[in-house]
DNA sequence: GACTACCTGTACCAGGTGGTACATGTACCA
DNA sequence: TGGTACATGTACCACCTGGTACAGGTAGTC
């Protein structure tokens, strides 16, 4: 991958997840200060950039989890994470995620594998993490589920509302009971 | 309204669910049995017709709340809440709910009021339905907004992977968490 | 029959679409 | 010096887009 291919393919990432996907190749082109003729030379076609955007994105938001710091004590191992995913600076990213995914819900062209792993690819991970947090195993694949949702859900109210301090009182409620929970069961 | 005209939004409604609302007017015309000249009469333009799905769309979600049954015992409200809005027959409708969304944050023209409402109109319902449900007022603004993001969370993973089983599941957890919260606080 | 309101088909338009052909520029390497 | 690989600009193409003009059709009312 070429270098001016990596800068074109971050400019559209930063410039699609401020307004959106909808534009056509020379609208888009000339934001970032190019023509359409070099995204179709660099990227073969519409749908190959389009699908090189959602790939880089879905990528981004993986490294969130993954870079976690394992050595972290348990109980701020969520906290450190949510922190994190609802960073000011991967907002655009955060918008543009729930963008590609109605897109690709909707059958778009080069979406595809994109919706394949969003779910699943997510699960295990995830469950990695409750089991340090200490949740019994007859439990993990529910909460596991439940905890993404929780994310995507509560991450969707925050890119529309941008109301972070309700968002985060509702995360913190959802962290009391599930502790709750573990004491009980 | 005429009934020719509601005829056209309901099945471009119906249409749009299952094969996304990236088409033409000619596309969606012919597929829906008629011309994009009868698209543009009824409707005004492209951007008004889909103002009205995602209006009619928006109103369909939330019959589906004000239409349950006040007289059933609290601890079933969010059961049956949740079994009316995860049937099949509304499944289309709740993959066009996030395709809608999605174009929505991109700020896609006719979109805009869809945003306004889709959190904040929800919280005050779903906070009643706590009260009934026994949860202490200090922690019913946090847990609407908690509640609202499971069932968009575990919606939007439903539309995606089609498990209900492992949807239900989690679910079930949430509601069992939630109980067990109530106790203890 | 005449008038009216709603509906529909045909034909067309100007402008935008993704994509291509071709010529050119630039930089590094032999 | 020439060659080669990457990059870019200009001009063009066939096609599709949303929208319009206009001419009717159909049904009910007076």
């Amino acid at each position: 991958m070429t270098e001016a291919r990596v800068r074109l393919l971050d400019a559209a990432v930063e410039h699609i997840a401020r307004n959106g996907a909808e534009h056509s190749l020379r609208t888009l082109a000339t934001a970032l200060g190019t023509s359409h003729r070099m995204l179709i030379y660099h990227f073969g076609s519409k749908e190959g950039l389009l699908t090189e955007v959602a790939r880089e994105v879905e990528r981004r938001q993986r490294t969130v989890l993954t870079d976690l710091d394992p050595t972290l004590p348990p109980d701020k191992l969520a906290r450190v994470f949510w922190r994190r995913l609802t960073d000011e600076a991967l907002r655009h990213n955060e918008k543009l995620f729930f963008q590609l995914y109605g897109q690709a819900l909707g059958g778009a062209p080069g979406t595809a594998e994109f919706l394949d792993g969003v779910i699943d690819d997510w699960l295990a991970p995830v469950e990695a993490l409750l089991e340090r947090l200490g949740v019994p195993e007859r439990h993990r694949a529910a909460q596991a589920r439940l905890g993404l949702a929780v994310a995507r859900g509560l991450l969707l109210d925050l890119v529309t509302t941008g109301d972070r301090e309700a968002v985060d009182a509702a995360m913190e409620r959802f962290l009391t009971l599930q502790n709750a929970g573990f004491l009980q069961t």
